[in-house]
DNA sequence: ACTATTTAGTCAAGCTGCTTGACTAAATTT
DNA sequence: AAATTTAGTCAAGCAGCTTGACTAAATAGT
């Protein structure tokens, strides 16, 4: 229960913080396609992957994503199928308020915690298998 | 992400473990409302604010444990509108399960961690704020 | 005491995010 | 050059939740 609340703390303040700056036609689902995205764009199954769900599902976040101007749907350079999602400026924005308001929280809690006892946390997490896909509706 | 990975190991380790035990017809959801049941039980309105959902979704959940055999809605003691909710023989028999698979995961942990640093990952994480309620759709 | 309001629960309808299934076009394999 | 696989979309359906409306019991107001 101590790990799913802080989980719900985590995910719930970054979204928090985000909807502060502005971004409020947002969900924290959206989060997770932005960091796959992030990078250097993704395709749709790319993203379903991801993501933990169909490519039909992943598709339809991209559209709506789209549609709200964080993301643009560009030809993909090698794959004449495939077509590369990619963050649009404000997608980015986006992206810079969600790693400021992570780090709000992370700041809470080292104040809470003190910086060692947070890096131990960190690290521990670290050492236990983690899976790939962020699958977050039970 | 090392938070939110940790939390659906955790989440689907558990289910696993209840699964394996012959309890096939539940979801994790569904653990949820057995942990606020499980003490003395509860009514519809206490389980609905324990999930963080409106009393006709958790009154459903309600109707499909009552229908698969794991909870029984007795008159309440005190008052003749509520309807309070308890489990059933088999109710407890799944709650056992879960405790025997959660002690399972965990100690799987301790063998990757060592039981003193997640000694203190639980120590550290009891130290955050934590919401009472638990809402695990993101 | 008796009226007015709140509270517990259910019924009904509707929405949203996901699923399965079917399909086209491009890439890859044989 | 044909057969198969892969990327993506269209369409329909479902599950779990919501809002809204209602009944009956409890509580509050005067």
């Amino acid at each position: 229960m101590l790990l799913l609340g802080a989980a719900s703390t985590l995910v719930d303040g970054i979204h928090e913080g985000v909807r502060a700056r502005g971004f409020t036609d947002l969900r924290p689902a959206h989060g997770f396609a932005f960091v796959r995205l992030a990078p250097d764009g993704a395709t749709v199954a790319e993203l379903a992957d991801h993501l933990g769900v169909t490519k039909q599902a992943a598709s339809q976040t991209a559209d709506e994503l789209v549609r709200k101007g964080y993301v643009e749907r560009r030809p993909h350079p090698t794959d004449a199928r495939a077509r590369l999602l990619v963050l649009t400026a404000r997608g980015w924005a986006c992206t810079r308020a969600a790693d400021e308001s992570a780090e709000e929280v992370l700041r809470a809690w080292a104040d809470a915690l003190g910086p060692d006892q947070l890096a131990g946390v960190r690290a521990a997490l670290s050492r236990l298998a983690v899976p790939g896909r962020i699958r977050p509706t039970w």
